[in-house]
RNA sequence: GGGGGGUUUCCCGAGCGGUCAAAGGGGUCAGACUGUAAAUCUGAUGGCUAUUGCCUUCGCAGGUUCGAAUCCUGCACCCCCCA
């Protein structure tokens, strides 16, 4: 039995747990069923959930049995936990697609095949969907004192801002998620719920319920909110979320997320979501200080990262891509390298007729790519030195590419500045 | 109901008969520097052609004039003040 403790501590991810006192030992005694809860609001996870699983993993690894719970009933009434708004409620149908999609996705970092300590995954919906309305008030809701539900922060809150107001249903998902601990208890012996500092309330909720009507004592764990030095959420861009499936967030997209994070954030970045151990992450703390040009730290979190989420040929994709990005020229590839490679990139198809005699003009060429909004941006692209084909810059606006320019079968590779680039392929 | 002010190119905002594709700032885009960072500096920023121009644009529709974003008339919308 490892001490998980000592290790979430170092990395600093403990924020609150209802028993500072004893947890440790507690967790060292023996073997523990520890449970987090997704809510199955999209057909994909996305870097916000990363935390909650790997903590999951991290109990895992230390000996620990983790459940991941989706919450396809939860998910129905939506958490007012860290809303500001009444939330919109999904289709069961949708719901259950996004069910399936999440399932898919923990698999690649849990281990479910591990004997004692595999990971299980449950729908709070299964048993949920069998409650009637009536047994669900006798046996639940009369264990909820109305004060103290009025106390919590994430009913507090809503109540207290005018214009937002809160719905019964929503004022209700506090019980879901209580009864959910008191349900995993119960049939897989969880003791222990882990989950973001907004879940304070819900995960005392659930141990509270489970005292009155179970008698037993449980316990629960919260991580530290993640934001970045400049305030802005984790894992959001300016074009929306960073996902883990690679048909919403590229593995390259995911790499470069990482890649870019600024120093102030990486070192965070390290100990929170990767499992490398303490000197490491130290010695590379180190590196940034003396060599910051080197950014060891970013390459190091974007490659444990990307491996985690996509795998070794994921991890591989998105470096090759890399070097394609900002490497020199591109040499011969094959469409169906490129295809992976540019997966991002926009591309216009044009006929392939254009190339013969006289050539494509350079200036249509980025004007018809998308590149330039006119001509006339395209010729200001030339003349800053901006526009590029198959990464070798263009000098002249007079350039016409013929056939030779090809760099596949069937395209070429057009970019403006350092990093936008489009393909023209021509069949 | 009465009086006054406004509507400009992506945004803010100058211009108030020709020298206006329209100052300045922001944003954006390039380039230099760099660490695929931040900051900074430089340039560009209606379209088509080319370097001589041509076309479209200053709320909308008319008009005056050799010539209008600039003057006049009507319309629409916005703001302020007095009832």
């Amino acid at each position: 039995m490892q001490d998980i403790f000592a290790e979430l501590t170092w990395r600093g991810l403990i924020h609150q747990t209802t028993d500072d006192d004893n947890l440790q030992a507690w967790l060292m005694a023996q073997s523990r069923t520890v449970y987090a809860g997704f809510d199955p609001t999209a057909d994909s996870l996305h870097v916000g959930h990363l935390l909650p699983l790997t903590m999951l993993r991290r109990f895992q690894r230390a000996g620990h049995r983790p459940i991941a719970i989706v919450g396809g009933a939860t998910g129905m009434i939506g958490d007012p936990s860290g809303k500001s708004k009444e939330r919109n409620l999904l289709s069961r149908e949708q719901l259950a697609a996004n069910v399936e999609a999440i399932e898919q996705q923990m698999r690649g970092v849990l281990d479910f095949d591990s004997g004692e300590t595999s990971a299980l995954m449950v729908n709070n919906f299964d048993w949920m969907q069998k409650f009637s309305y009536l047994d669900f008030l006798r046996d639940v809701g009369k264990n909820f004192p109305i004060n103290v539900m009025l106390a919590k922060d994430s009913v507090k809150g809503r109540l207290e801002k005018t214009d937002s107001g809160m719905s019964y249903t929503e004022f209700s998902y506090m019980l879901l998620q209580a009864f959910d601990f008191v349900y995993l208890n119960e049939h897989h012996g969880c003791e222990l719920q882990i989950g973001g500092s907004d879940q304070w309330g819900n995960i005392t909720a659930g141990i509270d319920l489970a005292r009155r009507m179970r008698s037993v004592q449980l316990y629960g764990l919260t991580c530290p909110l993640l934001t970045k030095s400049d305030g802005t959420k984790m894992g959001k861009t300016e074009s929306g979320a960073i996902w883990l499936s690679p048909e919403r967030t590229s593995p390259y997209k995911f790499y470069q997320y990482w890649i870019n994070i600024g120093d102030d954030d990486v070192s965070n970045c390290l100990r929170v979501f990767t499992d490398l151990p303490q000197d490491e992450v130290e010695a590379l703390d180190k590196s940034r200080a003396d060599e910051p040009h080197k950014r060891e730290s970013q390459h190091r979190l974007a490659e444990e990262l990307t491996k985690l989420v996509h795998g070794d040929a994921g991890l591989q994709r998105a470096q090759r891509a890399t070097e394609i990005f900002f490497g020199k020229e591109i040499d011969q590839l094959s469409d169906a390298e490129l295809g992976e490679i540019f997966e991002d990139v926009p591309s216009q198809e044009l006929p392939r007729d254009r190339l013969s005699g006289e050539g494509l003009s350079i200036l249509d060429a980025f004007h018809e790519s998308g590149l330039a909004k006119s001509k006339g941006d395209a010729r200001r692209a030339v003349q800053e030195k901006g526009a590029y084909v198959n990464n070798v810059r263009v000098e002249d606006f007079g350039r016409t590419l013929t056939q030779d320019d090809l760099i596949s079968e069937t395209s070429m590779v057009l970019r403006r500045g350092k990093k936008k680039y489009a393909i023209l392929r021509f069949v």
